[in-house]
DNA sequence: ACTATTTGACCTGC
DNA sequence: GCAGGTCAAATAGT
C-alpha cells in the first residue's frame, strides 16, 4: 500500500505526465504557431520537481505521517480559540506564492474581506461555492504579506466533501484537447469519491499544477496571457506545511 | 433578473 | 475591549 507522500508523488509525476501528453498532442496537431509550450514544459518541469521533493520529504517526515489526522496534529492549534460555527475546523496546510491563485480546482465564493492588525493588507475568506449545495465546509483566506517579492498565502481550512465539476464541462469543441483520455483519476480529484478526495485536499499545491493542466483549454482558446498572468513559474519551495 | 462581490455590523473567544 | 471570523444587506456585473 502507498504511503500518502507516495501517492502525492505519483500524483505529479501523473500530472507530469498529462501535461507531456498535452504537449504531444499540441506538437501533433501543429497548434504551436497559436500558444506556447512553455507553461506546459513549466508544469511537466515543476511536476517532477514536486514529485522528487515528495520522495526526499519522506526521509525527513515522521513515519506515521501518512493519515490526515496525524498530519492535522502538526499544525498549531492556533485557530481552536476562534469560532467554529459548528464547522470541523481543520487546518491542512498554507501556500505561499508570488500571486494570488483563485483558481486551485475548487469554485470559490468569497464571503468576507478584513483589515488584520498584524498585517497592513486585508484579509479575504472564501468558502466552497457549493457550500451549502452539498453541505462542503472547505473555506480559505488570501492574505498578501509584505516580503520581498510580497507573496500572497493561502490558508485552506476544512475539507471539501462536494464534488465540483465546474472546471470539467465536457462540452469543449472538438478542437480542445480531451485530458481525460490521458489522465488518470488521480490527476482529476474532482472525478474522485469523497474519501479520496479527503486525502488529494492535503495538498493543494499539487491541485495548482493540476489546474494548469485542467485549464488548458481556457489555454487553447484564445488567452495567451492566461498562463503568464495566472500561473506564474511554480516551485515546490511554495508549498509550506506547519 | 440573477449571481457574485463588497463592506459594515455582528458574534465569539480571549 | 480587542481581534479575527462570519453574516447579510447593498452594490456591481452579467
Amino acid at each position: 500500500m502507498f504511503s500518502n507522500i507516495d501517492q502525492k508523488a505519483v500524483a505529479a509525476l501523473l500530472r507530469g505526465q498529462g501535461c507531456a501528453n498535452s504537449l504531444k498532442t499540441l506538437l501533433e496537431n501543429h497548434k504551436l504557431s497559436s500558444v506556447s509550450t512553455e507553461p506546459l514544459i513549466n508544469t511537466i518541469l515543476n511536476s517532477f520537481s514536486l514529485a522528487l521533493s515528495f520522495v526526499d520529504s519522506r526521509n525527513h517526515l515522521p513515519h506515521n505521517e501518512s493519515s490526515l489526522q496525524n498530519m492535522a496534529s502538526h499544525v498549531p492549534q492556533r485557530s481552536s480559540k476562534k469560532k467554529n460555527y459548528g464547522a470541523e475546523v481543520l487546518e491542512y496546510y498554507r501556500d505561499e506564492s508570488p500571486t494570488p491563485r483563485p483558481d486551485d480546482g475548487f469554485t470559490w465564493r468569497k464571503y468576507g474581506q478584513k483589515t488584520i492588525k498584524t498585517s497592513p493588507h486585508q484579509r479575504s475568506y472564501y468558502i466552497c461555492a457549493y457550500a451549502k449545495d452539498q453541505n462542503c465546509n472547505a473555506k480559505k483566506r488570501v492574505q498578501m504579506i509584505p516580503d520581498s517579492p510580497p507573496v500572497y498565502r493561502t490558508t485552506y481550512v476544512g475539507k471539501h466533501v462536494c464534488k465540483d465539476f465546474a472546471v470539467h464541462d465536457d462540452t469543449y469543441g472538438s478542437e480542445m484537447i480531451k485530458f481525460d483520455q490521458v489522465v488518470s483519476k488521480s490527476v482529476m480529484p474532482q472525478l474522485a469519491t469523497i474519501e479520496e478526495q479527503e486525502i488529494i485536499m492535503e495538498d493543494e499545491a499539487t491541485d495548482q499544477i493540476m489546474n494548469q493542466e485542467c485549464d488548458i483549454n481556457d489555454f487553447l482558446v484564445d488567452d495567451d496571457q492566461f498562463w503568464a498572468t495566472q500561473f506564474p513559474p511554480f516551485s515546490s519551495e511554495d508549498l509550506m506545511f506547519f
